[in-house]
DNA sequence: AAACCCGATTGACCCAGATCAATTTTGACG
DNA sequence: CGTCAAAATTGATCTGGGTCAATCGGGTTT
């Protein structure tokens, strides 16, 4: 892939970042974060552009401030497991030592903070509560995706497609307050390899959900039309 | 389920812990582990006994000395995912507000050394080291769940078979040495619920591995007869 | 050692979701 | 606006693994 990457030429100030209160940073007093911003550098990715690799050595952590991304994992055979979808705020990378366990691609236009291992790790060193902060998305994380097997493991097509619409409207919800237009970023190969399920399973999936007036396939993503409905489903 | 549950009435020694040197108390030094002594008491359950449940508060860690457990979620109508097997040596719970997001169940009798959450989140605080030891311990945790997310959304039975024996076997070389034969304390109903699989699906997968030479099937277990060409099918 | 229980195995059959194969829709570009 | 390419949908068919149903041990109780 051409490499359209853009690394801003000058500063930027963490204060009135946009993720500033969800994300690590969201653990550091005024003072600290005006050193903090020397750290982290604003990096653009296009569309489609992978950010980092799995089995690269970790170099560099990365804060998602716009845009998604798909986490994912590759066999030797190309069948591919999406482990998640970063947002806003979302903290990638965080392995202290060694390698990356997954990798990570731009869906849509991205913008990260980048922060270098080695200087990041420095300045946690003498700040156990950015560590505290740190291993509390960690922990947060972990039970997502426990969750996430209990899906993969246990659920029907039909659950595992409306858990993921509520699941993904839920986090779309605290980031940009509710609606009932769910866009959705992401192509339904994604969609399916996060689902584990094959992309004709996920469209028909869909379309039977709309048949039965549960939601509108919108361009672009889906409207929430029988809220109630989707939820039934995807208790089970 | 009857209570065969037994705390030791008298201390123990952390020094000479079976599992010193693998824990979290691996990353404290002797002064600090003679303090830390007094935070944990071993607790015992017997076989099938529930050492914490999804949804309960956390109120204590716990440390697991001897034995293995089965940490597992529930959906409504019963489903089970198993979301890992413990063995001596993991750290359980660390969830340092809120609750706990699996439930916890000894396989065959089970020895705990049990911290109590408030007691024990003080002596971190002034403990970076320890904090960064268990955010090390929550990572691992967090890439082994993304291994397993893999597993669940797209390997097939025999590639799940294979691939938990292979895993299992190399836990259980770490933490005992090398052997062939591979003990398997766990029902197939846990296998079926830890792979995503039936109960049937698992016994007929064992069963074409031994037709096949690759294993033989023992009583509480099975050996490794062609480690070999249970590789090539976990790796496919 | 007979009776019983419970986990594991095996067999017969079925079905949810995969696979294969066309369309149809959408979007990018000249 | 027309042309192409990629993404999404839809249909027809197939199959891996689930379901249902015996049966088979191995251990424990009496």
């Amino acid at each position: 892939m051409a490499s359209v990457t853009m690394i801003e030429p000058n500063g930027h100030f963490c204060s009135d970042c946009a993720v500033r209160g969800v994300a690590v940073c969201a653990s550091l007093d005024p003072a600290e974060l005006r050193e903090f911003e020397h750290l982290g550098r604003r990096v653009h990715f296009a569309s489609g552009e992978t950010v980092f690799s799995e089995e690269d050595i970790t170099t560099s952590f990365f804060n998602l401030l716009e845009g998604v991304m798909r986490l994912y994992k590759l066999l030797p055979d190309g069948r591919r497991q999406i482990v998640g979808f970063a947002l806003p705020g979302d903290f990638l990378g965080m392995n202290m030592s060694g390698r990356h366990n997954f990798s990570a691609d731009a869906i849509g236009a991205v913008t990260v903070c980048q922060f270098a291992k080695v200087p990041f790790g420095r300045f946690i060193e003498d700040r156990p509560h950015l560590l505290q902060r740190i291993n509390e998305l960690a922990i947060r994380e972990l039970s997502q995706a426990r969750d996430h097997m209990v899906l993969l493991g246990r659920r029907s097509a039909d659950e595992k497609v409306a858990t993921f619409l509520l699941g993904w409207r839920g986090r779309l919800v605290s980031l940009r307050g509710s609606s009932n237009t769910v866009p959705l970023p992401m192509s339904r190969q994604d969609i399916a390899d996060y689902l584990g399920l094959t992309i004709e399973t996920v469209s028909r999936t869909f379309t039977k959900l709309e048949r039965h007036g549960a939601i509108e396939i919108v361009h672009g993503g889906i409207n929430l039309r029988d809220a109630a409905r989707v939820e039934a489903l995807a208790a089970a």
